[in-house]
DNA sequence: ATAAAACCTATAGTTACTATAGGTTCAACT
DNA sequence: AGTTGAACCTATAGTAACTATAGGTTTTAT
């Protein structure tokens, strides 16, 4: 069912992520093991085709490598099985595990709704502030740039630093 | 004029940016160097903490310390001299100096709003995605969730790996 | 005057890649 | 079927961007 096998440097080729770093994300447990063929090569499915996609435009976008575990546990309905690729490998003192992470998955989404709204928020301004420089430039007039005051609007931060 | 003089604590505090990495970003010249007390000790202005504001807002949004020099390199209206701060400390064989870069800043302009659209569209995306996953939570309906297909869609890519 | 909190430099450790070395497999020819 | 060059393999070392620690000095609040 899993279809095209793909090799590591057509996935590499389909996502602009690079080859070592597709084999470090299966060694942190991002990206599961795909089979092998008898010379022990990797050989990909779509699924796995696109949750790489999933997980290179999480990085782009600024989310952490443990934000995109949470992320994908979200997008994944938890068969209560099989969570060999998701887990976290060293659950330390007082933190979450898996069973907990998909019991509050609603508080999670939540979360991340917050934290990404803000971000768009903060793009915005400086999409705005970036055009009307290009627009400036075209038509000779000049414009003193305030990108660095868009961007450093206290009221746009997500993070409770008060 | 600069006014009130800031501790590194109270710049951490004001920005969520931690004590150690304000003195990196000096250390790389992406801040400037503030003037010390007698006993040495730093005491920024509020043009330093409008500064270090962006750069923190700027890195939570994904652009590398690179891109981050660019965009302040464009806030700045370069008065052509006293650019002490934000040169390149290894001018590399046939790279960019900064009078180039001041020279072509309307390109780089270009270049990064085309980066940022492509950002605010899959957050965008990934944004309605977890508010129909949290909907459907809170009214009892199960939501088969998309995430992945959401963010892995590669007409969305900014980037020109094809 | 003193003592805790905050600061200093220097350096070592962490996260998330990225590159290199030295060897094996695959696929496209002859 | 044999060969050869690109792509693959593991293991390990290096880089970017922080982050923490050690050991000492300065500030600030009593």
């Amino acid at each position: 069912m899993s279809g095209s096998r793909y090799s590591i440097g057509a996935l590499s080729h389909e996502t602009g992520c690079k080859v070592p770093t597709i084999r470090y994300y299966e060694r942190i447990k991002l990206l599961p093991e795909p089979p092998r063929t008898e010379g022990k090569q990797r050989r990909y499915s779509k699924t796995h085709l696109d949750r790489l996609r999933f997980i290179c435009h999480a990085r782009e976008l600024g989310f952490s490598i443990e934000s995109i575990r949470q992320l994908l546990l979200l997008g994944t309905d938890v068969p209560e099985k099989s969570k060999e690729c998701c887990y976290n490998p060293n659950p330390a003192e007082g933190s979450s595990c898996n069973v907990e992470i998909s019991h509050n998955a609603d508080e999670i989404a939540k979360q991340h709704l917050a934290e990404i709204e803000g971000k768009i928020s903060r793009l915005s301004g400086l999409r705005d502030e970036l055009k009307s420089m290009i627009n400036a430039c075209e038509s000779g007039h000049s414009h003193s740039c305030r990108v660095i005051e868009v961007l450093s609007n206290h009221q746009l931060c997500h993070s409770d630093h008060r």
